[in-house]
Order: C-alpha cells, then sequence, then structure tokens
DNA sequence: CGGAAATTTGAAATCGCTCAATGATAGTGG
DNA sequence: CCACTATCATTGAGCGATTTCAAATTTCCG
C-alpha cells in the first residue's frame, strides 16, 4: 500500500510535488525482505538508509549480556536506519517483524536531499525531533514504571501509529509481534510479558483473538500507561515561512 | 567558557565563520539558573529552545504515577530542548543541574537558521541523530541490564561526554549529579544506586572524592556497562559535497 | 503430517523496592 | 559565627515484582 506511507508522510506538513519527486530521485532500488529476516546488521559500515514502504519493521540494540531491546517499531513512510548515520559502524540492527517492502536510500542522496528541497530537509529535522519524543517516552516507561504498565503503553503506542496510518482502523490490531519481541521492548521477560497479557485480559481490558488483539478499553489502557497524548505539531507558522525548497 | 561549547560544536565537522555567525544570529537572549531551578516545563507551549553555554542542563519526563526518567543530560554546546518543538506542548522539563548559562533560540530563528547556513542545518541534522543513538543506547541500557551495569553505564557515558568537552579531563570526573538524578537516569530508586555506588566503590572500580567520583578501572567499567563506544561520524564524505550555506 | 516456533504454566530464587530512621553536608539568616 | 533548615547520603529489615529454570501445550508453516 503505497497510500499508507504518503499518509504517514503527510502527517506533518504536505509536501510539495516537488519535495515528492526528490524524495523518488533518492530511493535507489526497492527489496523485499520476509519476516525475521535481517535488512542491515549492527556493526556494520552505514552506507544506505531505508524508506518503509510495506510493513513494520524493528530497530534491536544488542547489548553484550547478549539481551536485545527493540527501539523503535518503523511503519510505512518511516526512514528507517536514520540514527546509523551518525556513527562509522551501525548502532542497531533493523529486522522484518512482517514482510516487508522498503525502498534503498544511499546516504548520500540524503544528502542531496537537503539541498534540492531544504523545506523537506527541514521536515525531515522535525520528524526526527518526533523520533526523540517517542524515545523518550518509552525511556521513560521502561525505566519508571510497572510491567502492566510498560505491556499497556506498548499496546496504546501501537494502536497511535496505526490510527494515523488508517484513522478508520479501530480498536482491532493485527498482531504480528511475538511476546518475545514485546518483551524485548518493554525490558521484561517474555514469560512475564504472557502473564501480564493475561493479567490485561482479566481485567477486561483486551482480548486476544488469533493474530489479532482487542483492545476493550482504550480509555483505561490509557490511563494505565500514563503515556501523554502528544499532539505533533501541523504545519506550524515558522514552517510556512521557509522559503527554501519549493 | 565559551571554548568548551565550540569544542562540541566542532566535534562532527568544523563550522565555517558564516555558519557560526549564523548561529549567533539565531540568540536572543542569555539566561543564567541557579542549581535545581527548572529553565523550561513539561506541559507548557513550546517557542524557543537553548544553547547551553555553560553547565549542566538535565531533561526530565514526569510519567503518571509522580516518577521522572532523566533522558539527557546536556553539556556545553548542546542544543537542549531540541525534540520539543515537534509538540505543540513540552514533552519535557529542562532542569539545571548545575549553574547554568544559556543563550535562547526562538523556534521561528530556528527555521531561519536552515535557510540561511543549510549546511549547519543539515550537521544539526546529524546531531540529532546522534542523540537519537544515545537515547537508544540509554533504552538497551535501562531495559536490558542489571543495577550496577545501569550505574556504570551511567558514569561510563558521562566521563565520555566529558573527554570529548576536554580531552586533558582524566579519570576525575566533578560529579553534581545527586544520587537521586543518577537513579531517575537510570530507572532505579536513589537508596539502591547509593547500595550500587558502594558496589562499585568495594569492587575497587570507582573512589568517592566529595564531589568528584575518580574511575579506577575505566576498561572494567566499560565492560561491565557493555555500551558501544561509538564512532561518531566526522567530516563525512558526503557532507564535503555538501555546497549549501557556506 | 511433522517439526519448529510461540505460548502457557508452575515453583523457587533473587534483585531491587518500600518503609523507616539516622547521619552528613551545605546554604541561609540572625 | 552559630543555629536552623533543607537536601543529600547511608543503613537495616522485610517484602514483592519479576526472573529463572523446567516442562507441557498449542500454533504455525512447509
Amino acid at each position: 500500500m503505497e497510500t499508507l506511507a504518503l499518509r504517514r508522510l503527510s502527517e506533518f506538513a504536505v509536501p510539495t510535488a516537488h519535495e515528492l519527486s526528490a524524495l523518488e530521485g533518492a530511493k535507489q532500488a526497492r527489496r523485499e525482505f520476509r519476516r525475521n529476516q535481517i535488512i542491515s546488521r549492527q556493526g556494520d559500515p552505514v552506507r544506505e538508509v531505508y524508506f518503509v514502504a510495506e510493513g513494520w519493521v524493528g530497530s534491536s540494540l544488542e547489548v553484550n549480556s547478549g539481551r536485545k531491546q527493540l527501539a523503535k517499531i518503523y511503519m510505512p513512510g518511516d526512514l528507517a536506519g536514520l540514527p546509523n548515520i551518525a556513527t562509522t559502524r551501525a548502532t542497531s540492527s533493523l529486522v522484518a517483524l512482517t514482510n516487508v517492502t522498503v525502498d534503498v536510500i544511499p546516504v548520500k542522496n540524503l544528502a542531496q536531499l537537503f539541498e534540492q528541497a531544504s523545506r523537506l530537509g527541514f521536515m525531515l529535522f522535525v520528524a526526527s525531533q518526533q523520533e526523540r519524543v517517542l524515545l523518550m517516552d518509552q525511556l521513560a516507561v521502561v525505566g519508571q514504571t510497572s510491567a502492566i504498565q510498560r505491556v499497556a503503553a506498548f499496546l496504546v503506542h501501537v494502536h497511535r501509529r496505526l490510527t494515523v496510518l488508517r484513522p478508520e482502523a479501530g480498536l482491532v490490531i493485527d498482531w504480528p509481534i511475538s511476546q518475545q519481541r514485546v518483551a524485548e521492548g518493554a525490558g521484561l521477560t517474555a514469560i512475564h510479558v504472557n502473564r501480564t497479557f493475561r493479567e490485561l485480559t482479566r481485567r477486561g481490558l483486551i482480548m486476544r483473538e488469533g493474530k489479532k488483539i482487542r483492545l476493550l478499553d482504550l480509555a483505561q489502557l490509557c490511563e494505565l500507561a500514563g503515556l501523554p497524548d502528544h499532539v505533533f505539531i501541523r504545519n506550524p507558522s515558522w514552517l510556512a515561512g521557509y522559503c527554501g525548497g519549493v
């Protein structure tokens, strides 16, 4: 669904035709990955980033104890692997959480993108600040809350992201994420995630239906998660005044 | 020490005179804060970011349980509060960890900065990716490691940051951070941080000397922390080809 | 249908938290 | 200069949330 990706892209400000074509021009090749395949590996030299066209991509860091932290779920329209460009070797691995399609963007095209469409560059800059906000939120959840709050926050977060892509999605989430991966995201063990899911079910907050999860009481889940529901800026006045690239 | 700030700024690529003056032009006013004063508050509308000229600034998120997460320590040369520009209301508070001096940069000047010195804009973009890397590291530490590893990681992190500012700093760190704040950063309680400091001391890894901490065995601390020592890019080839703003 | 991956369950151990109190240090005002 | 106060550091005892280990069961995929 190319349309999903576009919907995400326009979240902050609608890109112009010129900006879209600059983005298209930066793409080098389309690549497909099967669920659980590694797209790029922690420690490898960084040459490219990936525009997610379809599917979910996870960003995962391994610490020397061998345990992994899932730091981010990239969805259609996201630019995956951007943080890696800051270091000589990739700080995180990218893994396909579902079957995915990505467009490869070489790092050097990225710099050109900033020249050719500098307003788009500034939009990417702001989007990166958005990502920092989400990371800080996740850090606060993992660092300061209980297991049940962390799992609730994980569910609420994914639901909110999906709602941006498909406002009509509703309360039933297609859930391709194993409990092991939820554990990696929430800083828990898979076993405890399992017990926590059951507790959420027992409390009547969620219902699991095969590979879907139904959120039975979103308000209470949000309350439990304690995540502020940020209002990301849209068409800010200081961007309107920005005259580059159009 | 204005020089400290400049050293941090030049870490990634040396700014031109034009870029420096554009940055100066973006600054609106200088402000001073005493230790523990709030510079800007979570939930308030966002109008400005802060260039740290001197001292340490903490970025802190409060979750609804009332507990706080210290997400970042800004040091001289850092742009504090940048993530807040992505949302209508500040997602985190900025607090003076020491007495600090900051230069206020209104958000709208920031967009102008991208126009006037677009190479500098791209440098800020890459610096933001660096911040994402550091945040993901912290998340991995908090999510996946034990208390002693987290505190070791905190120490190693601060030491590395200081070494960028003053390569000659050595192994004795001026330590203005209370154990309560370390706890907020590491996702622990202050009491447990205290016990963990004592354990690190017992193992001969650190020594506390009043308001300083001496790292007795940096290699073993790093090993314990398990944090990869990233090599951040310097003067990347794809920036050299970047022709904007000079 | 077979085998691997994911989920579920139980029992025991442990790491870090809570509660409660004491001691040290630094800043403030008289 | 000293008393006063607030903040920060330290210590002990007991508890509880989460982990670990071990194993059974279910689901998924070829």
